[in-house]
DNA sequence: ATATAAATTTTCTTTTGAAGAAAAAAAATA
DNA sequence: TATTTTTTTTCTTCAAAAGAAAATTTATAT
């Protein structure tokens, strides 16, 4: 996908679409962007790559950021729509060193180079396990039970319906206050930070 | 943000914060990346932009794509770590033509491009409301009561812990199935599709 | 259907800045 | 302190971007 022929195309196709969203010709967008109308019809056709500060000024009037511009870039969505996953059909997972910590993963998706991962964690009576960090976000929801959340120098009291939301490089640990099982429902939003 | 200076800068360092992330030395990346060490340098100092087949060059050993590059250009990161809010301290909003919809905002955060909205949706007995779409995709955990998902043509009978994720685009409505309320926990990533 | 105008593409030429080699400087190691 | 390694800077070359102008295509008017 870093393939440079793919990559000029998309830069021009992009470009393309963008001068088409604003409804303009090529020679406003020459007019507004300071660059030639040959010099667009060569981008948009694929023929050239901008230099960075030409794609810079024609990104500018159409009011595009770089990130906004290759975020979709190499993207394939062919997501049915919907996924629907029944609560018996969670399939178990067990990580190692994690005694009392039964994972049962909802679903995994791809999100706009974001990873989701949604798991239902169940805690039961002697549940221990060291911290540990992740890449990215986690965002925890109490489904059932009461439980002490510790994250880097801080614990959190959780009780039934609350909800915690952190960056996953804090080193954290749940640990559950009952003697019967605690359900917490995890999301990790797993991204490079 | 567009600014030449500024982009320049950035892409520069992003490249020395890659090339730290491998452990490699300007002549390793070189090696792979068939790039001289003196063009890295200028690059990493940014004193010039690479041409864009020379930055794909640089990105292939790198492992990482031009969205994954862009991605975090210009955002600023001040988020304190952590988001802790209990159940009670839930915001409740009710959203208008949704008679027996009880709404209770749990957080919004943005992450990645991605409008993170987590809300808790109690359902009465008699809860009414037309379909309606969203930009973005939804996740939708069933914490209590029984409930039929419309979804486009689609009917979905959620039970409690049944788990729903589908493109917002798709016109949507919940109906609960029972005499008493049905509380779910609804995920909205919003995003651009 | 034809002529004209508008828009875009292609060709030719110039300009410019990227890119590498080599020298210089800085940093690390012995 | 000396040597080696790594990085930066300077100098030079040249490749490709960039614009002007010509050619082509598309749209519009008659």
């Amino acid at each position: 996908m870093n393939d440079g022929k793919y990559v000029v195309a998309w830069i021009g196709a992009k470009i393309r679409e963008l001068r088409g969203l604003k409804g303009w010709k090529l020679g406003e967008l020459s007019e507004k962007s300071k660059v030639s109308i040959a010099m667009l019809s060569k981008i948009e056709n694929g023929r050239v790559f901008p230099t960075f500060p030409t794609l810079l000024h024609i990104l500018k009037p159409l009011d595009v950021d770089l990130n906004d511009f290759f975020e979709d870039i190499g993207q394939s969505q062919d997501f049915p729509g919907y996924i629907f996953n029944k609560r018996e059909d969670y399939l178990e997972t067990t990580k190692e060193d994690a005694v009392g910590f039964k994972y049962e993963t909802v679903l995994t998706q791809n999100l706009k180079g974001v990873s989701l991962e949604i798991s239902m964690l169940t805690l039961s009576k002697n549940a221990k396990r060291e911290t540990v960090t992740t890449d990215g976000y986690e965002y925890i929801f109490l489904l059932k039970g009461d439980i002490e959340y510790q994250l880097d120098d801080k614990t959190f009291h959780l009780k039934e319906g609350d909800s915690l939301y952190f960056d996953g490089r804090l080193p954290h640990v749940p640990k559950n206050n009952l003697d019967t099982e605690s359900i917490l429902l995890v999301i990790y939003f797993i991204t490079e930070l």
